[in-house]
DNA sequence: AGAATAAAAGACTTTTTAATCTTCTATTAC
DNA sequence: GTAATAGAAGATTAAAAAGTCTTTTATTCT
């Protein structure tokens, strides 16, 4: 589905606007410690989503990762885009460039549903948002 | 979405299905140039699928691959699973091992419907439904 | 039987993705 | 202003996916 990259993204977006803020920000080696993932790839996808302003950073001791209100407010489907490119949600079931509406493969219909309703959520729901029903239901992040 | 080799399998099951029977066999060379694909990849696919059951082959001159009746009336998602493994349709977004209803990640409830959509629209239509399809309605293969 | 055909099988190379390691730079605290 | 901290950046390695190439085996036709 999505790329591990892409799957560290999230996670640590959801994480930093759950557990960090600007007040108490939180560190690559911390949190690549309690999503139990690599620590030097998830720092190169940080500074990704840094550079794309999805995340802000500060250097130097009491440094690190949180999400300002800026972020928060960003929607689940620009941190996808940004870490897997915009044709994730689009790309073709069959790997043909062009499929459409309008010059469909053989499963276009079956699957377009489907995947723009996916989309759309991604698209609808901000990071803040999910981070917020997290506190109030749970789930694993 | 899909890898590569399961878009090709994909392809050339309804390829096969449309334009060969045991009658005509198509041959792996041709068939790789009709789909404009690698063709030593694709002859490794067909290989797999071969063994698993969900396309024919005979060996020789005039030989080649075809669908049998039986093949014709597997679902795509066979196809699918069997390229792909079995996590695709299931896989967790954010890579957990265990997400399910029970105990889910933060995105669960987000995305569970549209893949289980999409997974149930593949399991129930066949390789021979498609193709009798894409032959009334059209569709690139 | 022998030659030609075409799939089966397996070794190998390339590309992409994932992960690691090292060095540099900015910030804070003393 | 110096030392410690922590992110930024880039080079490097490892693993997986994609693609290529060669040899073998089964089948058909003459």
């Amino acid at each position: 589905m999505f790329s591990k990259a892409c799957s560290y993204a999230l996670r640590a977006c959801l994480y930093l606007a759950v557990h960090a803020s600007e007040s108490s920000k939180i560190g690559v080696k911390s949190l690549a410690a309690e999503l139990n993932v690599p620590v030097h790839f998830l720092g190169k996808i940080l500074q990704d989503l840094a550079r794309q302003g999805l995340i802000s950073s500060v250097k130097g001791p009491q440094g690190g990762f949180f999400l300002s209100a800026k972020n928060l407010d960003q929607p689940l489907a620009r941190v996808v885009v940004s870490v897997d490119g915009p044709a994730v949600f689009t790309s073709c079931v069959l790997g043909f460039d062009e499929c459409g509406s309008a010059n469909p493969c053989s499963l276009h219909n079956q699957v377009f549903a489907y995947r723009e309703g996916l989309k759309r959520q991604m698209e609808e729901s901000t990071i803040g948002e999910m981070a917020a029903r997290v506190k109030r239901k749970g789930g694993k992040i």
